[in-house]
RNA sequence: GUCCCCAUCGUCUAGCCCGGCCUAGGACACCGGCCUUUCACGCCGGCGACGGGGGUUCGAAUCCCCCUGGGGACGCCA
């Protein structure tokens, strides 16, 4: 017989009363987060505050061996940093704790024994590399890997047998012969499988005791009230053999939305070997986590209005689940690195400043030798230069290095005519029987008196001094820098360069 | 290999569900011009895509089928 189940929109629980929706972000610590993970997280972070919904955090942690306390702080300081908050989690409690999975093994002990009272599971004693040897011959030829179901009718003095040989077995979970499972994916629509695909019976229980993924990610989220599994499109061929288990358990399914993979330029799945694939990365570069999250949500998601820079605010007022895209998107910075730009521009200026200075340290300034509120007004002229804060320190540097190094350009042309220098020489005099301090407006005035007095005009004018001021031949605009520099540096600057030019 | 998913400019995408308003729109990138006695910013303009083949229809990017291509999953990882 082929049945078909279809899953059903829970958005009304048995009293016909509207459910709150929740949605949970359930990472496993793997030490750092994936941008991947990061706009899984994201999404359903927009899914629930858009639905007044709640966002709950879960640690995956079934597979102890692999995982440190440090990687758990990890995912706390990735989700704050862009933004995300949830309602319940590890950190913070809730009234579906515990939230970590390694807590809850009394939990998932008591279903498992459920399992065994329905008769739905059995014990394996397969070895693993017996398992694998198995796989490796279907492989080999042209069979799809899958678990024979060997051990499903042990006896008992066979069972016997394997224990005193010292084999510990998995359980595994009897997934039926011939039955067509069908969802509806909020985001792909109608996925169908026959169980005949599902790999055979599935283990549900480690040797070691601790149970697997598949088996407690169904328990945890129909205890938790899940309403909306909002995941990587990676666990769509697990979503089949969690709603078997939904179905054995007796719980109801919940509503599933897989979202497309994120790809590396070369259209495979987004690893390392692509670049930055990390959050902390991003952060680290100095990307604003406004840009970044707002960089996130356009892959795979596009607002009606079109609108594309979007606050978090903006972002949770449009998002809707049903306009995600079904193909998968190429993760390319290229774009981001815009976005980052336009917030930059657009930041408040201490905050941006609180951002820079970390920057700058790290390039060896010691921030306490500078005016806070000069610093500031550096930031302001030089913030529309820069795409990411790391590079701040190269183009603040015109103002807070006195004794520059000059490129080689610039040097070549200062000497190529004596003139140049004098013109350097003139505005240093002139400068110096000035009694007021320089201002924008001023200082194009002297310049301009510079000029008519040695008769040059143009680029043999304003050249020799920008390099004068900064050994280079681009930058930011003189007479701002001159003014915000003073009258004092200008003219040290400027007797610096005489004697590194003249010797 | 088997199953599942996907397919619009270089990239992110709008349009597709409910065929005509699409000589396919926007953004980023790129190229050109203007502005600026520099660079950048800004402004203006340009380049640039419905993977292929069959249907259905008066009409298809949109509906159906096949092919191709890409991706994912097939674990005592999550």
């Amino acid at each position: 017989m082929n049945l078909i189940y279809i899953v059903e929109f829970p958005t009304q629980n048995q009293k016909g009363k509207e459910m709150a929706v929740r949605v949970r972000f359930a990472p496993s610590p793997t030490g750092f987060m994936h941008v991947g993970n990061a706009r899984t997280a994201l999404f359903n972070y927009l899914f629930a505050r858009h639905n007044k919904g709640k966002l709950i955090l879960r640690i995956e942690d079934t597979d102890t061996e692999r995982h440190s306390e440090e990687a758990v702080n990890v995912i706390y300081e990735a989700l704050k940093w862009m933004g995300i908050e949830w309602d319940e989690g590890p950190d913070i409690g809730g009234n579906f704790g515990p939230y970590r999975q390694s807590q809850r093994l009394d939990i998932y002990k008591e279903y498992i024994d459920k399992l065994k009272e329905k008769g739905l599971v059995y014990e394996c004693f397969c070895t693993q590399e017996e398992l694998e040897a198995m796989r490796q011959e279907q492989l080999k030829r042209g069979e799809p890997p899958r678990y024979t179901g060997k051990c499903r009718h042990l006896t008992e003095e066979q069972k016997k047998k394997f224990l005193e040989e010292g084999r510990k077995p998995v359980l595994r979970f009897k997934v039926p012969e011939d039955r067509t499972i069908v969802f509806n994916d909020l985001i792909k629509g109608r996925i169908s499988i026959n169980s005949k695909q599902l790999g055979g019976d599935f283990v549900i229980v480690r040797s070691n005791g601790m149970p697997v993924y598949n088996f407690v990610v169904v328990i945890d989220d129909a205890l938790m009230e899940i309403t909306h599994v909002i995941r990587g499109e990676d666990h769509i061929s697990n979503t089949p053999k969690q709603i078997l288990l939904y179905e054995a358990l007796g719980f109801k399914t919940p509503e599933f939305a897989h979202l497309p993979m994120i790809l590396g330029k070369d259209r495979s799945k987004l690893s390392k070997r692509h670049g930055s694939t990390s959050v902390r990365e991003f952060k680290e570069k100095g990307y604003l986590p406004e840009a970044f999250t707002n960089f996130l949500a356009l892959l795979g998601w596009y607002p009606k209005d079109g609108k594309e820079i979007l606050s978090m605010e903006e972002l949770i007022e449009r998002f809707d689940i049903k306009d995600v895209n079904s193909a998968p998107a190429v993760f390319d910075t290229t774009k981001l690195n815009w976005m980052n730009q336009v917030y930059i521009r657009n930041y408040p200026i201490e905050k941006l400043t609180d951002l820079i200075i970390p920057y700058l340290q790290k390039a060896g300034y010691n921030i306490n030798n500078f005016d806070r509120k000069w610093l500031e007004k550096v930031v302001e002229i030089t913030r529309e230069y820069f795409t990411v804060l790391s590079d701040a320190p190269e183009y603040m540097e015109v103002f807070l290095k006195d004794e520059f190094n000059f490129e080689e350009k610039a040097l070549n042309f200062m000497k190529e005519s004596e003139n140049r220098l004098k013109v350097v020489e003139e505005l240093l005099k002139t400068l110096e029987s000035q009694e007021e301090e320089i201002t924008e407006e001023t200082f194009k005035k002297t310049v301009k008196q510079v000029g008519k007095t040695l008769n040059v005009k143009g680029k043999e004018l304003f050249m020799p001094i920008r390099i004068a001021l900064t050994g280079k031949m681009s930058g930011v605009e003189v007479p701002i820098l001159a003014e915000t520099l003073g009258k004092e540096r200008v003219i040290k600057r400027l007797r610096y360069t005489l004697n590194k030019i003249r010797g």
